[in-house]
DNA sequence: CGCGTTTTTGAAGCCCCTCAAGTGTAGTGG
DNA sequence: CCACTACACTTGAGGGGCTTCAAAAACGCG
């Protein structure tokens, strides 16, 4: 009786198990998706909301000029905004980046959740500034930070998450991310991406193949990247920090 | 009866008088800050709320190299975020720009009025999400645009809001950013700033001195900039569209 | 096995940064 | 009234990080 989702809306303050048993319950309408399947596109009215419970997606924006922006990945647990229909329409596309397995629920019955359950509510705020402060994050490391520092800044954070959600495996895990969408969500070309992946390599910082992430030396990655966690705003009793493991 | 905070948040859907007597008795509580005030800092536990008046301020981030990302602009209406409480610190500093009247409200306070006021309730998700748009704006600007196209931007999306908060006059208004804050935004050096500003005046595009913007061909400044408003999800009422106005 | 996608490498060029210096303006104190 | 300081703005010159263009190798899939 519990999932991805509810996992990680627990990770800053225990659910009650009716809490679980509820938003587990609002989830059971599942499918599968294949990868690169829009989910919501730009213009869109707001729909049902849709939670990742398997697989990646991402939130980007295509420019006049064919360029494209990610400004988000979502991993297992992740959801789109469930507050958007306070708006009229969607400002930005969601789509999947691997094959992945979405719940679609009704934006009212989360909606009732948030508003009758005060233990969910705290959970939704919680994950609302984790995300918020995630984006100024990320605004900071494409505006101040060079090409190898946001690589490696990007890798930190994704590891972070990764293991939050017990998706690694030690120093390693599953990154199905191509160089051409790392490229896209940190604002540099795909050829760039690769001579700085290479140089993560023969420095024997980390590898990147075959979609898996294997860090070598963690210490000198979040070195690299002036890495600090404190705005993923850990989920309790997990082991914080990368500077230590070295 | 009112003030810029209320003027604002009713933007979206109009509040009852008597929202907007709750909301306004919360502001009771004023102060006047110098320009360069840090109003919170990074690593603080979360206080009061700060609702800017009259000013400008912003939040920004240090790095370690001494250099600094200005995440987003704080105009009169605006606020920090309430639900900070949630979290055990802030992850980014707050700063005035300029000389600034700010009410300083109780947290709880707010949150009492957000819990029981439907109105307010939405009121604020709406600003919540407006908020989350413009951060992922600055992403794909900072991310995928170039300097000029950067500069312009910024310089639509202050108009729009400055219009929206009726401090524009004509196709002009008050602007009183340095080149350094401004690159400090945008990413980008002063020196670049001033040659950006530079190429928008001799082009009769637009003219930034004195801490105050003309700007003389609006059409021309959002197609430069591939400005698209849509994601300020702007006031009803007012006009929208800059590329009309030629 | 053939085809599209991803990764990889090279070469040339530009956007923006760094370093440097000079100007203009406002505020302070003698 | 003027020296002095601080800060913002401006312009020049040189360099480097990243892009663009180009093409080949490797991979995955029907």
């Amino acid at each position: 009786m519990s999932n991805a989702f509810t996992d990680k809306l627990s990770g800053h303050a225990p659910l009650s198990s009716g809490d679980v048993r509820l938003l587990t319950a609002a989830c059971q309408n599942q499918r599968a998706f294949a990868a690169r399947t829009d989910l919501i596109r730009e213009g869109d009215k707001p729909g049902p909301v849709f939670v990742i419970l398997e697989g990646w997606a991402c939130r980007y924006k295509l420019l006049p000029e064919g360029t494209r922006q990610i400004t988000s990945f979502l991993m297992p647990g992740d959801c789109c905004d469930l507050h958007a229909s306070v708006l009229n329409y969607m400002e930005h596309s969601i789509s999947t980046l691997t094959p992945a397995r979405i719940a679609i629920v009704p934006r009212g019955m989360l909606e009732n959740l948030i508003e009758t359950r005060p233990a969910i509510t705290r959970a939704f705020w919680w994950k609302q500034l984790v995300d918020e402060d995630t984006l100024r994050a990320w605004i900071v490391s494409i505006g101040r930070r060079n090409g190898l520092q946001r690589v490696a800044h990007l890798m930190c954070e994704l590891y972070v998450r990764a293991r939050n959600i017990e998706l690694t495996d030690g120093d390693s895990f599953r990154l199905p991310l191509t160089q051409t969408v790392i490229g896209d969500a940190l604002g540099l070309t795909p050829i760039h991406v690769n001579r700085v992946l290479r140089k993560l390599r023969v420095t024997g910082v980390m590898t990147l193949s075959d979609g898996n992430l294997v860090i070598t030396d963690i210490a000198e990655l979040a070195a690299l990247a002036g890495f600090d966690d404190n705005y993923l705003h850990r989920r309790i009793g997990v082991p914080s920090g990368l500077s230590g493991n070295k």
